[in-house]
DNA sequence: CCGCTAATCACGCAAGAAGTGGTATTAAAT
DNA sequence: ATTTAATACCACTTCTTGCGTGATTAGCGG
């Protein structure tokens, strides 16, 4: 393998021992180079353009600015850089705010040098590594509540709400009467016990009605 | 391995050869047994609640009602049931489509003998087979753009229009005037280009603003 | 220091959209 | 035969939005 084509990595951790040890792993491969080492984002972000890491090991809870919004930030600064999570939490919040905040993999800090080394793999050849529970919870997070208290066309006029569709749109699309489409909309709101589009559409989301 | 405890697998697929090849497969596995395959949606829906499947290997493409369709009707059915998806298409659009139908992995029909078995194994420890194209399509549709166009508080805002919120409510979490949410949601449509809640609702959804 | 942007606050008025509360008919499904 | 889903209309109230205008304060970067 041709040694100036490794892959840059950075690690920002704030315990020492875990950054020395992932620096070993990392740097153990014929693939993968750490350019740095930092124990806290503002650091990071500051030589991020010195750097130049094409992936980032990030930690969540850090000492200042946590992990999540130092993703942020730095997907700002550098797009290109792909950054997995490394952290002792497979918490469902977090997991999805750091993958909100642009994080393409999440792994644990339990991981091994194997699965260290294959998530980084992972990310070269254009995946996200996960542990299995981790992409379970994000593939559920897809699923449709197959057991919607609606109707087909109330599920339908709720789509079209969510388009952001007025009243006269939706009728129009579906060649129904405004006034049909109000009284959808009526029965539609009585069932989720909302009173406004926006708050029915919020409520779709949430129990994941559309 | 105890025999007797053998997952129970079910096939649906229409064109013949990859059935057997598939069948012949699981089978050839201690841990996984096929318990029927069919090769279309209508006449596994018919016999699920005799064939009681723990996993289905659904394929997309097929005569009649094709697999997402099919597999929303058998997770109403038999929540239970884990269906993994078998295509040749990796397109986004259908990859969304199936996961909303509630399916739990994504794997392609040019799946080998050992990539099958282990999308199995994937299922029952709970996790959520996919190829490497897949789970980056999955996470990258969490990303928020960090390009966007509205400044902290507007964001913020939209936020809240998105929970839906009214105006009133809205300035009453912030601590503002109602005057001020308006002004800001003002701000909001003009550049969204937008005139209303769900529909900046839906635009923000769109461009991942929120 | 100056200029810009963001954030805040405020008023008014008209038109249209949305929401509330009824009633009612028809077809399909059970 | 009864219920559910889908359709439609009316009347009335309230909220939202469009458009305009103006002003203050804080913070940032040149």
């Amino acid at each position: 393998m041709a040694l100036p084509f490794k892959k840059r990595v950075l690690i920002v951790e704030d315990d020492q021992e875990i950054r020395n040890s992932f620096s070993l792993i990392v740097n153990s491969s014929q693939k993968f180079m750490v350019v740095n080492s930092y124990g806290n984002c503002e650091d990071a972000i500051e030589n991020i353009n010195k750097d130049k890491p094409e992936i980032i090991l990030m930690d969540i809870e850090l000492p200042g600015m946590n992990g999540i919004q130092g993703t942020k930030i730095i997907k700002e600064k550098s797009p290109h850089t792909d950054i997995i999570m490394v952290t002792v939490y497979e918490d469902s919040e977090l997991v999805f705010e750091a993958l909100k905040a642009g994080a393409s993999g999440y792994i644990t800090k339990s991981a091994n040098y194997m699965e260290l080394l294959s998530a980084l793999d992972e990310i070269v050849k254009g995946g996200a590594p996960m542990s299995s529970r981790i992409a379970r919870m994000v593939i559920d997070n897809f699923h449709v509540n197959p057991n919607s208290p609606l109707t087909k066309r109330e599920t339908e006029i709720l789509q079209l709400i969510s388009e952001g569709k007025t009243y006269t749109q939706i009728s129009e699309e579906l060649f129904i009467s405004k006034e049909t489409a109000k009284t959808h909309i009526k029965n539609i709101y009585s069932k989720l016990q909302v009173n406004s589009k926006s708050e029915a559409i919020a409520k779709a989301n949430l129990e994941k009605l559309i």
